[in-house]
Order: C-alpha cells, then structure tokens, then sequence
DNA sequence: GCGATGGGGGAAAGCGCTTTCCAGTACGGT
DNA sequence: ACCGTACTGGAAAGCGCTTTCCCCCATCGC
C-alpha cells in the first residue's frame, strides 16, 4: 500500500486513454464540451483508481485557491467561537474551506498570520480579532492588507473600523446607548461601567455609547473602573468598586460590564462581597453569549447576533468587490431579565 | 499597483543577479551552503520587491504542506472550541496552519472536509467530531482515513477509539465513576442519568461509567433520561424527571447530566419548577466548561484539560509515526461545587 | 607541479494541473 | 463539388518553486 503514489491525472488519461487536457476538461465539467462518452470514460478512471486533484496544484495553475483565512484573537472565547461558527456554515455552503488563524491578540502575530495566508493565495481574509487604538500596529496590518488587496486578495473586517477593507460594524455604541436608556428607565440612577483596556476599541465603544444615554437621560456622568477585557478583570472591577463604595456614601445601584463575560466576574465578586444582584444592585453586560443565559440571576444584556455577522462578514468579503469600502452595520437588542429588576 | 503581478523567485533571482538555485538556497536557508555575500543579496532583493513565497508552488514542489487540519463538531461549543483553542496554539509554535471544518454532526460533511483536506495534501488531520456508533459511517470515514494514511498523511483522534488513528482517549467512563463515587460519599443514594442520544459515544460512556460507579457503591440502578446532548436536551430531560418523579413518590436526590451544557439546562428547568438546586436536589455535569463556572449554583463536575486535549493531539499527530496505533490517555477530575452539597 | 578532492553555483528536470493554441473532422451553404 | 464554420481532441506551454545533477575552480596531498 505505502509504495502506491496517489494517482494523478496523467493516470487518468492514459487509463482512459484520452489526454491530459481531455481528462482535465472531463472532470472540470464547465470548462469546454467533452463527448460525453469519452466524459464516462473519464469519470470512470478517475473513479477505478480513486484519483484525487492535488489542489496545490490546481491553485498553481489558476492562480486561485478554495481558503479563506479568519484571523480571531480567541477561539476558545465564545464571542469569536461564535462568530467562527457562522463563518464556517456560511464557508461551508460556497465549497471553501476555513483557515483558523488565532492571534492570541499578539500583533506579530496577526502579522505573521496575514503573510502565510499570502503566501497561501487565500482567497479571502476575515479580520475578527478586536481592533486596538494601536496605530503603529494598526496600520502595519493596514499595510499588509493593501498589498494582499493589490494582489488580489480580497478582504473584511468585523468591527475594525480603522482597517481599510470592507467591515461589518457592530453598533457598540448605539446597543450601550440603548441599554443605558432603558436601565435608567427602570429607575436607576448612579451607575459605574466596568471596561477593558482603554485602548481596546470594542470596550471604549461601549463604555462612550452607555455613558452618553446615562448622561442624556440623567444628566450625571456614570463612574468607571477598567481591568482585563475577561471574567477575572470583571470580577476584579467588580470587587475594587465595591470596596471604594464602601467608604465613600454614594454607592452605585447599577453597573454595565462592556462585555458578558465581564458581567459574569462582576456577579461572582458580588456573590463574594455578599451583594445580591437584582435587588442590592443591577448588573448588565453585552454580547449575550449563548452558554451564559442561563446564569442567575439572568444576566441583563444587549443581544449580538454573532453566527450572522460571521456570515455576513463571509458574505461581504466573497460578494462583488466595489470602488468604495463598504460598511454593513450590525444592531444590537436589549435583553432585560432578572439581573436589573425594575427598581422599587 | 494593480497591475504589478507579484514578485516571484525569478524576479528574485534576477534582481540579485544569481540563479533561481541559488536565490532558492539562499531563502531557505537550510539546503546547501550559500556564500554569505551572495546569500546576503538575495535577501536583499527579496526585500526590495517585496517577495513573498507562494506556499501553493512550495506545496508542489516539496510534495508537503504546512497544513494540518481539524475536524470539530460544531466550533461555536465551548467544548470543542477550547480544545481548538489548544490546538491552534500548539500548531502556531510549529508554524503550522490550522484548517477548521465544522462538520455540523453530518456524516456527508465529514466524508467531504476529509476528502478536500487530502487535496489540500494536509500534513495531518485532527479528529474531533463526536464519534457516533453509525457503524456504516465510522467505517467510511475509517476508509477515507487509512487511504489518507496511506498516502503519506498523519491522523489522530479525540475520544474516537473506533478509528484506525492515534487517539486522545478521554476517559469518560472513568470520570463519571470517579463522580458518582463521591456523590455517594456526599450522602446521596437515589440517582437519574441525564444522556444524550445513546448511540452517542460520549454520552454512552459517561452514562456506563456513572452507572458503574454507583452500582458498585449502592447497589442500585441510576435511573436516566435521554435527550439532546445540549442545553436545552438536558432541560426537557430535567422537566420529564421532575414530572415522573411527582407521581411516583420515590423522587431522585441527584441528577448526573452527561455534559455540562446539559447540565445547566437541567438547572434552568429545576429553577422553572421551583426545585431549589443543591438543597432539594444535586446537580452535577460533565466537562468544567469555562463560561460555566460561574453559574449559581456552582456546577459540580468532572474537569477535563480541554486546551491540553487539543495539544496533546497535535503532539501526537506530529510525532513520529509508529507501527502501532497510539492511544493518549487523559482523565478527568471531579470538581465538587455548591450543586451537590453534603447530604444532611 | 599535478591529479585528487570538495565546496559552491547554475541548468534543467520535474511537481500536477489548467489552458491556450493548433489541427482534424464534419457539417452547412452556394 | 468546394470553401468556410463549428466543434472537439491533443500537444505543449506555463504556474512558481525545489532539487538533482553537472561543472568549474580552488584547495590539498604527495
């Protein structure tokens, strides 16, 4: 078995023994009209000695290749792991195949990914990871990209504005807005974000969208503490707070997490600190992370639709490419339950 | 810029004024000797035109490719997209890319990723669909497999003993004992097995294991439930014990759901019928997915190194290939949280 | 001083496919 | 009966790289 080299489509041709480009156009279909006897013989070789296209080759010789190339700082983080899933379904449907490039959030990285999906003529390339205000690396990848465009690549970004490609834009901003809106309208009035990085673009969208509906609907500015963009940095926001709100009279009674995961660290320190969320004090978060609307209390959010916007980030980077950047924004939806009850 | 087709090793060769051999050499660093000065031009053009290798040509010419691929379920679980988290982070050290097929559970997908990765001339492909006991299907992808094997390529499961590859075996059956002999120890005595379609392996193993283990602990049979293996499987499933066991007076203390995402569907529906988890019943998953730790209660459960898991399956994929089929044993370890406080 | 040795460069043969270009055949029109 | 037109098969030229094989020249030993 070992010895048997796989079959090429030389073998083919002379097993049915037409020729190379006979054989080609046979299994290629579309290409030109083949004598459809000559096709089933063709097709039947091709079947007799399990003969397999080497798409390397096939890449070579069209100059084009079946992959695209998503770049994600997490996979295993379920904001990415979700938009990878809508990703892939939606590859899948095309016939193209999905190359994960986990970035770890590391520009090198990034770079380092971006080239080898160069090199290997991807068809397309998907940005997810999260944008950083970065410039110096921001517009090194900016580079890259243009000289992947030029080349004829084609690609898109997910909430990246700064990129200079293509770019499904989540409404970071609008969703805190909203959410700062109807927290308030539920009788909230002194609230703290919890946020990432202040570089990281995502948690600064929000942080900006809920502190500009807080301060429209109640004129006061809602107070913030920034740690990671994850559950310990939640949790570790989340106690700070507390413990300053201790001393200090004017506790907050409502605090938004920039993202679920976040929220989620931030009721686990209330659990800790013997805070009951939902009657002692309102939490909310963003995203809506699947796995994570079943905690308890139920977590008070604004709902991305992240498997769609993988998808429409495939659908964007494959469709037509136009002069202009396009921008296909996404919205995000309120979702109250049980972690901001209406205050008494 | 458009028009300025991509640099290419002639153009290399050219600018630097050497042979293709030479520049080829001279890139790749290993092969023969270069002079230094000669070696030191080549390097310099490549940079000035900006030359980027196409991987495609490579592929061809040195019949391999810096691809592995990886097979998953569904990448939006947390289950599988931490162990690709893992993965993709190993194969990033060995500069490997990693090609992500989310199979959606259908067999035809399976057969087609696995069909398009051994066009691609993967260097190895990773298994880690749930492994059903479809016998027709298991053997075609067997088939498939060994033909893939055969043809030069390496292959490796995760939990798929069934396969003629290289395993990651998980020991389920093992975990779910080790579970059950400390809820017994804990005082509980009258169990239900949440599972899920029983033709899955996963779940069938688990189920056995905790059968097994409670058996031998009590004496008696743990009564089970099957369902969807997700979330809301595993609430359906909850909803029809708690009904059953209405009539019946002899109710169950303690409910084993065979994954952590049916788990927590199963402490959504206790919440729904007011059945207080922990006191009036104990709760206990499988897997310690991350997002979950947080939930209220804390989910009893049986921790699996999901992120090791996907390492340790690249490790042995890219290992030394050896006549005898390798199986990695991993185990789980059980992690007692609020759901499943002593018995009084 | 001369042949043997070996280090390093270049020509060219692929790798497996697609696609252009050419040639042969069969058909239609006049 | 003759020429132009369609149609289809085959030869061969790449696609961009690696690698073998060959050759030249410098060094070494006797």
């Amino acid at each position: 078995m070992a010895g048997e080299r796989a079959a090429t489509l030389s073998d083919v041709a002379r097993e049915a023994g037409v020729s190379l480009a006979t054989a080609s156009r046979a299994l290629n279909g579309s290409d030109r009209v083949v004598r459809p006897e000559l096709q089933e013989k063709v097709l039947a070789a091709a079947n007799k000695l399990g003969y397999m296209p080497n798409a390397n080759a096939q890449a070579m010789a069209r100059g084009s290749t079946e992959t695209v190339g998503l770049l994600v700082k997490d996979i295993s983080d379920p904001y990415f792991s979700t938009i990878a899933g809508g990703l892939a379904d939606e590859a899948e449907k095309h016939g193209l195949l999905v190359m994960l490039c986990n970035t770890g959030g590391q520009p090198e990285r990034e770079q380092k990914f971006l080239a080898a999906l160069r090199r290997q003529r991807s068809r397309a390339i998907v940005l997810a990871g999260s944008d950083t205000a970065d410039v110096r690396h921001t517009s090194e990848v900016a580079d890259l990209l243009t000289s992947y465009l030029d080349g004829g690549g084609r690609a898109a970004a997910i909430s990246q504005p700064r990129l200079p490609v293509d770019t499904v834009v989540i409404d970071n901003h609008g969703g805190a807005k909203a959410l700062a809106e109807r927290l308030v309208g539920l009788g909230y009035r002194r609230a703290a974000v919890l946020t990432g990085p202040e570089d990281l673009l995502v948690s600064a969208e929000r942080h900006a969208g809920f502190a500009e509906g807080w301060r429209e609907a109640t004129g006061s500015e809602p107070a913030y503490v920034s740690d990671e963009f994850s559950r310990d940095g939640g949790r570790r926001a989340m106690t700070r707070l507390l413990e300053e709100g201790q001393d200090d009279g004017a506790a907050v009674d409502c605090v938004f997490a920039v993202n679920d995961l976040m929220a989620v660290g931030a009721l686990a320190a209330c659990r800790q600190a013997g805070v009951e969320v939902g009657p002692d004090l309102a939490v909310a978060g963003f995203d809506d992370i699947a796995t994570l609307r079943d905690v308890t209390p139920g977590l008070t959010t604004v709902r991305l639709p992240l498997a769609d916007i993988g998808r429409l980030a495939l659908e964007l980077v494959l469709g037509k490419p136009s002069a202009e950047l396009r921008k296909r924004s996404v919205h995000g939806e309120v979702v109250l339950r049980e972690s901001t009850p209406p205050r008494s």
